[in-house]
DNA sequence: CAACAGAATGACTCTCAGTCAGTGTTTGTG
DNA sequence: CACAAACACTGACTGAGAGTCATTCTGTTG
């Protein structure tokens, strides 16, 4: 009997295609400016069916960011094989985080938009926590390339690898999240081409890892 | 005629009761889950008087924000009159923004809560427009600091002040969001104290600056 | 006192997330 | 085939909360 397993594919497309109209309208309009009926109705669903495949509105939102997430996870995966010491997988992993960036602006900026208060650890069904678990695995490739360097002798012995790995986490979406908003402003008021914040800040990050003797 | 001096006080009074109001509140439970009704009952108003005050709520938001930044701002200004040189003073603003977080951790928390999407810079008598204006005056601190720096020695001439300070702008407020959004996390699933990120990465940020001959 | 302006009100509108009773459709069973 | 049960979907409705506005109240001025 294949018509469980059809039912299931079909409810997976279903999903899928709910979280293609989000997106969409994410992309064009802002995540804070889209409604359910705009989403229900882009994905030609009835509201109330949305209500069937996801949680909550929050739910729709992390199910997308669940997908931008998961691409970030391969780049990083695919960084840190990098030929090289542990300090240029560090680095690789930097320019691949970037190159998302660049690549996929959408995602980055839905990325933007995560607040992680109505993050809803609870319930390991929702998408949140799905969220919340895929990024723990992100963070641990960056400590697992922080960890390669200490012990090749590439950066400096007295970091804690984890702790290394959120410093460099939070500090660089920081700065991307400085460029994204206030880029504009930035390259007006001060003549600074912001994307120049980038690679100077994984200079800095080199010079703050490195060993010098 | 004093009278429309009297007024103009009353009305700044009147102004800085809502936003004492709004302040508590958004400390008790949080900015995201405080409505406009409560703030007029805890202000002692009714809701359409806000209004007479502030432009909507997020103009009482960012009223809220500007004080903790002109906090922040009189900190980093005596944080850059310390005694050494110009690293030792970028170090000092780092320690006066740690220290702030633990003073205020109320203003800490609020900061956070900080939305640049709804900053309104368009409108210069809004708080949002002030609140831009300041933090602007905030990072032309640290950028003194840096040329200080660079001019004696202590910090490698190659960087540029403006664009330095963005770059430790940019990672310091990172750091804090993965603090605040994660701390918790962080603390049970890897048993780091998340406190300890900060001092963590000043002390990164002060490898990454500093001139090693 | 009459006329006016400033301050405050709270009932109302509007928008939007989330619900639920009801309808249609497919699958399984005698 | 008939009927039941499970599944899929609908859209009108509810409730919450931001923002508005016609009206009332209060103090000032001539």
């Amino acid at each position: 009997m294949g018509i469980a397993e059809r039912r299931e594919r079909e409810r997976e497309q279903r999903r899928a295609d709910i979280l293609d109209a989000a997106e969409k309208l994410f992309v064009e309009q802002g995540v804070a400016n889209t409604t359910m009926d705009e989403v229900a109705e882009k994905a030609e669903f009835s509201k109330g069916t949305l209500y069937l495949y996801f949680k909550n509105r929050d739910d729709i939102f992390f199910g997308v960011n669940l997908r931008a997430l998961n691409i970030l996870k391969t780049l990083f995966a695919e960084a840190i094989q990098t030929e090289g010491d542990g300090l240029c997988k560090v680095q690789a992993i930097g320019k691949a985080y970037y190159h998302f960036s660049q690549e996929y602006p959408h995602y980055f900026g839905i990325f933007m938009s995560f607040d992680p208060e109505k993050l809803d650890i609870t319930d390991p069904e929702s998408n949140g926590f799905h969220c919340h678990l895929c990024s723990e695995e992100v963070m641990s490739i960056v400590a697992e390339a922080v960890e390669i360097g200490i012990k090749d002798g590439s950066i400096r012995p007295e970091l804690d690898p984890m702790e290394t790995a959120y410093i460099l986490w939070g500090q660089t979406t920081g700065i991307i999240q400085i460029i994204v908003k206030q880029g504009e402003h930035i390259k007006s008021h001060h003549g600074i081409n912001p994307e120049r914040l980038i690679p100077e800040s994984f200079s800095m990050i080199h010079h703050a890892l490195m060993r010098h003797s």
